[in-house]
DNA sequence: TTCTAAAATTGAGTCAATTCTGATTTTGTG
DNA sequence: CACAAAATCAGAATTGACTCAATTTTAGAA
């Protein structure tokens, strides 16, 4: 219990986390070269592979740490949402995209989400799909919690709304990450004016 | 016109993509080795990178065969399209999830969607791209057409419906495509319950 | 037919992820 | 303290995508 082995290895998990974001902000996910992270953190080479099955699954660990500090910040949402369907949907949205170059670069997003198609079945492949379903699950909770306050309708299949409605801002996240250019204020209104047709058909 | 080099680049062009195609099928997209594809389409490793930038474009040209088969094959039914806006949606899809499996296998599609977010300024990103945006064209075609019969209502939105489907489905198309156990006809059935709210809302 | 510049082909070499090795160090336990 | 198990280390070997300088082929002008 917490003796000094395990105290050791999280502190050079945590060492191997920080030195691969650094690197993979600074010279992009291709550019940080495994060396160059294990002496950054100060370990060998073979000690990161003995962590990580693979480069992709330090990328992986980012971003688990990233969309588990959204999901949190959403709960507040989800507990307390602004009294109108599409501000609530718009202010969950809203913290999900706002939070999500924080730590994580559009180049890091593009090496993250290809890793997790190419190698479903790998730690990090597995860990973003249930990512994707906890966020999906978030947005069918607030739908849930606005049928409650009486803003949408009994009889609207929650589940299914959930999956639209997260499919869709995340095959728009995915565009927005592939182009250097976009910008988060025209991706938020982009998913407004689809969300708007949504609305229009669930609200009481 | 159609001199000796032309005719021998296009018939190089074909011994290379059927090569990759076959070895794809056979071994997986990493399994394919270059030198393999090399060695079965009789030339050498440094002609194929003369044709193609890298081995993610190889894979894209024989996707972008098979999403412009799609392409020609949706056309017939928003031309002609069933008299109801949940089955024309439906048909529609169905053709294009029926077909995607003729010629790519779960994991080529992988590849190809992982190497379309990871490099989306390759020849085969930007085509990616583009045949995503044509499949959401005519989505959107199918929805103007049906506005024309008066099936949907005059004052929807059509591009951002068509956005919302479209990304929804490819969304849907991704996680299918993700678990090897997936089937078409449940795909199919999860996506038509997602857009039976979507009709519901249009419907005149 | 012959010659030349441009186009295309070739395959050995480079690079970086990953694996492997064998030695050394560290830790938990009796 | 001693020993066995677990982890780490440095770095060599492997592997496969991709590059590039040298060589070959082609078009078409003389």
């Amino acid at each position: 219990m917490s003796g000094l082995r395990a105290r050791q290895k999280a502190d050079r998990h945590r060492r191997i986390i920080e030195a691969a974001a650094e690197l993979f902000r600074e010279a992009g996910y291709e550019g940080a070269k495994i060396e160059a992270i294990a002496a950054q953190a100060e370990v060998s080479v073979g000690t990161i592979y003995n962590y990580y099955e693979n480069k992709g699954d330090i990328l992986g660990a980012i971003v688990s740490l990233e969309v588990n500090e959204v999901l949190n910040a959403g709960q507040g949402v989800v507990a307390r949402p602004p009294a109108n369907v599409g501000d609530a949907l718009d202010t969950l949205i809203g913290i999900y995209i706002e939070h999500s170059l924080h730590y994580l670069s559009k180049e890091m997003w593009r090496q993250a989400m290809a890793i997790s198609t190419q190698l479903p079945d790998s730690p990090f492949g597995q860990a973003y799909t249930a990512l994707d379903r906890a966020l999906t699950e978030q947005i069918r909770a607030l739908i849930a919690r606005l049928q409650e306050i009486g803003l949408v309708r009994q009889d609207i299949d929650g589940a299914a709304l959930g999956e639209l409605i997260f499919n869709n801002m995340n095959m728009m996240f995915i565009e927005f990450v592939k182009r250097d250019a976009a910008k988060i204020p025209e991706l938020r209104a982009a998913i407004r004016r689809q969300n708007r047709i949504l609305v229009a058909a669930i609200a009481v």
